[in-house]
DNA sequence: AATGTTATATAACAAATGTAATTTAAGTAA
DNA sequence: TTACTTAAATTACATTTGTTATATAACATT
């Protein structure tokens, strides 16, 4: 038999980089093998359809954003990872929209945001930077990941032109006003 | 001749009225002419396009936002604001994605937010009810913006499952934190 | 070297959609 | 009544995209 000439995860990875570019509605098998430079016949074979390898271009587009957020992370842990989801909205604007404007995973209460979302360092930092009850921080993390939603949503999809300096100053603005309330 | 039996306000009704159902993405010629129960052409002769359509589209979903919110301002002009727009991406989510996850006129700095949703009401009243600087006051008003744009971008792309009760909990919190920051 | 297997290429089909061409027929004016 | 105008229906064509059927050719096995 002749030698493979496609991998999956060469399919997978351009998929994925069309859609940082071009967004995700612009992955389809014409232009995914034009930019393999090879037929779509290899991408059948690999996927059952179109459909799964979307789906796993969405686990793809997650693991990246995972760690883009983890690489940004530093000292301040809940502050950090607020900045680094408006970063995203901002630098990987089709990636944000894709799993945070249509696929959300179905929250059904503000508290499975906490539990999805949830990150233990986090909120132990922030107890002992504060020491405030268990309640309190949890309301905090939640506000301030909401708020850090609707700054990230309005970056995505507003045209992505306010500066990096002026949104951290409102996120910080934010935690602030939450700690302290 | 003989006589007209679609009227351009029809065609823009129903299509509306598509957008709110199954999203702005169903309306397409060969559906809007089905639920209209004439055919496709009297479209083509109000409309030089279908793009034209879905422009009006928009025009209309603004309109009926507009309404939607203003009716449901009461005593608290800002609060009010805020839960208006929660139970608009709740119980129009179509519109609130096409309104606020698509089309977002590009906004270039928070100020501009402020400019372009500012209510001089709204302020005035902030500004008697809590005697705050100007500035603070638009801090405020921003700030609560965006945090009400988080809330609903969660609760329309997120399945809906957020109870009234609990938005406009967290939605006085954030209000509060923001006043006595 | 001949044959079979199979990865890839090519080509074709199907469905959805926008849009234009053509036809039909309702009403008007002569 | 007849011819004309035009709104609407019908039909046809183009494009896009998913998908499959067939063809080709590279490699393994004999």
């Amino acid at each position: 038999m002749p030698k493979q000439k496609v991998d999956q995860k060469d399919i997978l990875k351009i998929a994925l980089q069309m859609t940082r570019e071009d967004g995700f509605e612009s992955v389809n098998a014409r232009k995914v093998a034009k930019r393999m430079g090879f037929s779509v016949q290899p991408i059948y074979s690999y996927f059952s359809n179109m459909e799964a390898l979307k789906e796993s271009v969405c686990q793809e587009a997650m693991r990246f954003y995972n760690h883009f957020i983890y690489s940004r992370v530093d000292k301040d842990i809940l502050l950090d990872m607020a900045r680094a989801n408006v970063a995203f909205a901002k630098y990987e604007t089709n990636l944000f929209k894709l799993l945070f404007l249509q696929k959300l995973n179905g929250l059904n209460s503000f508290d499975d945001i906490y539990e999805w979302m949830g990150d233990k360092q986090a909120t132990k930092q922030l107890s002992e930077k504060f020491s405030l009850p268990e309640e309190k921080i949890k309301d905090v993390y939640i506000m301030l990941i909401v708020f850090t939603h609707g700054v990230a949503t309005m970056i995505a999809t507003g045209g992505a032109n306010i500066c990096d300096e002026e949104s951290a100053v409102i996120l910080e603005k934010a935690y602030n006003a939450f700690i302290n309330s």
